[in-house]
Formats: structure tokens, sequence, C-alpha cells
RNA sequence: CGGGCCGUAGUGUAACGGUAGCACGAGUCCUUUGGGAGGAUUUAGUCCGAGUUCAAAUCUCGGCGGCCCGACCA
């Protein structure tokens, strides 16, 4: 993409309602767009972050059998009265026209949603186990908006929901699933403690998180300096410095942010929903269902809160926007360069514009791109300048040695 | 939802109750060209509504909005 025909624009200075380093930089660099407090529009290059991550979560559940699929994001209040999340106070509830009561909300959850779907299709134990996923939106009117990506009052969200014929069944998918989660946020570059936790309003057993040890998290847990066992404060009997119940390490407490987290829900749902089938005895049983997510732009504020210098972001290559940013300085023409980076499958921010090179270096810094290429009079031709971000030393190559590195 | 701070050009910041100023950005022209260039010129603002006052960005009240702490929560 040529720098000239993005619309947006860096800023110098941070926005001065923003203390949350995620916003600050993920706002000046152009990546995202406060509307409101906790709702962000995601701008081209934000976009294109998020769908990096997406697609890394996609291959991950498609690895475990997870069918894509989008629900409806307009629900009937008889979905949640099922369930008696109606009168959760996060939940939006929307009036049409000249309507007195609601009706409907704008999604919060799809549990009750994906068990209704599910109750039209299962009726025999063939049609178990299955698993289906979304990547959506999710509104929850939060009472305190904050940290910028960290907890929005809209935020995208991957849900994935798993149905079986028993509890065996479902805790052996439960362990695939943290299995594909691990994957998920170490291919993002997070090292993610998978945590024992409380449910909430999801269920009523014990759950497990996955989280990212981070300053500016809202969470505390104790991790084990050994073994990595982790459990959240809340839940907890463990305090800084205690042993490991596993090994016997020392454990340590450590903000954290909750990027991920899986549910075994059981039959809550599947009883509110006569969600039912008839097993191989021929009678009828409630289907057992898990449920998994993870905050995608939530992960997205994580990397930024992990990856950052003072001049700006250093995204890690599996989820930046581009692989390459080719500065084209004092004049030089670097559309041959582009042409030929892109020819070669490479995803090129092209910095086409007339400004000074100083401010070119800057702005690249501030997006954080993980490979800098330079063409310059002074550079030469038949040779590029090459940095990788956040490296102090670049160095003149030629342009498919550049590929090489980038590849 | 309790408590605190705050709201001035696109952005960031000034202004004792008394002329709304500066920088960056944006537009035009010239000169520059390896770490957010220089000069000239133009552009654009007091969140909304009441009140006090000769006079309100400034004081008071209400609303709306933002951030932070707490409670709550992916």
């Amino acid at each position: 993409m040529r720098q000239s025909k993005l619309f947006t624009k860096t800023e110098r200075s941070a926005p001065k309602d923003e203390v949350a380093l995620n916003a600050q930089l993920l706002t000046r660099a152009g990546f995202v767009y406060k509307n409101s407090a906790g709702v962000y529009s995601l701008l081209p290059l934000g976009w294109r972050v998020i769908r990096r991550i997406s697609n890394i979560i996609r291959e991950e559940m498609d690895a475990v059998d997870g069918e894509e699929m989008l629900m409806s994001a307009l629900h009937e209040k008889k979905y949640l009265t099922a369930t008696g999340r109606w009168d959760v106070d996060v939940v939006y509830k929307v009036t049409a026209g000249d309507e007195k009561e609601p009706n409907f909300n704008i999604s919060w959850t799809h549990e009750e949603v994906m068990s209704e779907i599910a109750s039209h299709y299962v009726s025999s134990y063939k049609d178990l186990p299955f698993a289906a996923y979304q990547i959506q939106t999710k509104f929850r009117h939060e009472p305190r908006a904050k940290s910028g990506l960290l907890r929005g009052r809209e935020f995208l969200m991957k849900d994935l929901y798993s149905f079986h014929a028993n509890e065996k069944d479902l805790f052996d998918y439960y362990a695939r699933v943290a299995e594909a989660y691990k994957k998920v946020f170490a291919r993002c570059g997070v090292k993610a403690y998978y945590t024992l936790a409380a449910g909430g309003e999801f269920t009523v057993s014990n759950t497990h998180e996955f989280q990212v040890a981070c300053d500016v998290g809202e969470d505390t847990i104790f991790v084990c300096g050994t073994c990595d066992y982790a459990e959240n404060q809340e839940i907890s009997k463990l305090h800084d410095g205690a042993a490991c119940p596993k090994c016997g390490g020392v454990v340590h407490a450590k903000k954290a942010v909750e990027v991920g987290n899986i549910f075994p829900l059981g039959t809550k749902y599947a009883k509110a929903f006569d969600l039912t089938f008839t097993n191989e005895a021929g009678e009828r049983d409630y289907v057992v269902m898990g449920s998994y997510g993870i905050g995608v732009t939530r992960l997205m504020g994580t990397i930024v809160e992990l990856f950052h210098d003072d001049h700006g972001i250093l995204w890690p290559a599996s989820v930046a926007p581009f692989d390459a940013h080719l500065l084209a300085l004092n004049g030089a023409d670097g559309d041959g360069i582009y042409e030929s980076l892109r020819s070669k499958g490479i995803d090129v921010l092209y910095d086409d514009r007339a400004a000074s090179a100083g401010e070119k270096f800057a702005e690249a810094d501030l997006i954080g791109i993980p490979w800098r290429i330079v063409t310059s009079p002074k550079v030469g031709d038949g040779a590029v300048e090459v940095r990788r971000r956040g490296e102090k030393d670049a160095k003149v190559v030629p342009l498919d040695e550049a590929v090489k590195l980038i590849k």
C-alpha cells in the first residue's frame, strides 16, 4: 500500500485524554479512533492487525474442528430470560420506534443463541460432538471502560462453543482447545499463562483463563517460577512466595491481562433450551457444552503494552500490519523496489510521500512494522538499507538479500 | 455505581472576571532534504444550557462528554 493513499495520519503528541499506552500509541499511529469511552473504530492499519490475529485464531480453531459461523447480534429478550441473563447490568437493551419496553438486546454473549441453534440440529448421539465459533463484536455496558483497548464497551471476541454427549468428551475437547489457545498466543508473540480461575456469570465450576503478565492488567495471578502453574488471585489460596502446589517451586504474584478463557459449561444451557439428544441406549440426554473465548481487540492492546519503546510500537511479525515499511528518502524513486517486493509476496507499506527523512523515520518507528527498507540517493541504486524495528544498526544489502531476510 | 480531576482551533498547550495567544497540523509560494526542516502568507477555537456581573474560557447551577481510583467485569 502506498502511504500517500492511506487516509489516516500519525500524530506527534498523544491525545490528552488517554493514559493507557496502548491507546496512546494506537491512536497516534492511526490504528484506532476512539468514538466514545470504550468504543473504538479500527482504522485501516488496526484492521490489518486484527485480520492477522483473527487468521491465526481461525487456523487454530479449524485445527480443532471448529466450524466458523456468524451469529446474529440482535437477540430477542426470550433468549436471555431463559437463563436469567436478561437483567445482567452490562446488557445493552434496545427499543425501536415508539416501543416503551425493550424486547431485544445487542449481543453481550452468545451461549443462548448458539444453544437454540444447536437444539434445532442435534437429535442423536451421532450428531455429536461438534464445535462452532465466530469472531464478532460483543457489547457490554461496562460501568467503567478503561485502559484503551483492554476494557471496552464494544470489543471483538472469538467465541467457540462445543457440544458433547458426555462430560468426558467435553473435557477431552477442553484440553484440545487449551492446547490450541497456547498455540494462538504463542504465534501472536505473547506468553499466556494457563490459569485456574472462577467462572463468573458463565458457569458454576472453576475454569481456566489465559493470562498475559502485564503491569496494566486488572487481574493478579500467582505463577510458579519453575513450572508456570498459575492461579487467579480471586480463587487462590496461594500468596507471593508460596510453594507451588504442582512442583514445589516458588510462586510469584503478577499483574496480568486475561486474553482468553475456557469454560466447561456442562448442561446449564442445554437444560434452558431443551438441547437434548438420543443416546446409544435410546434414552434422552442433555448435551454437555463448553465455551471458549479470546478477546481479539484486547489481545491487540496487550501486544502493544508488551512491545513498544520510546519511539513507538514493535509489532511481532506474525501480527504486524505489513511485513515491511519501504521509505523513499530525499527524492529517491522507490516504485521499482515496491513492485519488486510485492511480486515476492511481501506485504509492503510504501512511504512514497514528499516528506523529510526525519519525519518518515519517526513515523515508521511509531507504526512499528518489523522491517524498514530505505532507498535514497545515499544508499544508491541496486541496494537497499534494511533495519529491523527495535534494532540500532541498519545494513545496506542487495534487494534480493533483503527479501530473504524478511521472508 | 461511589470518589477525584478535567473539557479552549484538527492536535497539544496559554490567558488575574477585562483584546482568546503560542506551537504543530492543514492550504499557497520559495528554499531545503538521513531522525518529526527554514522563511513568507492564509486557515481554524472557548462542549451545551441557564444564572451572577457593566463584562464570563475564567465564578455558580444543571446537562453532556472524557480520564483516573474504587466496586464490578472478557
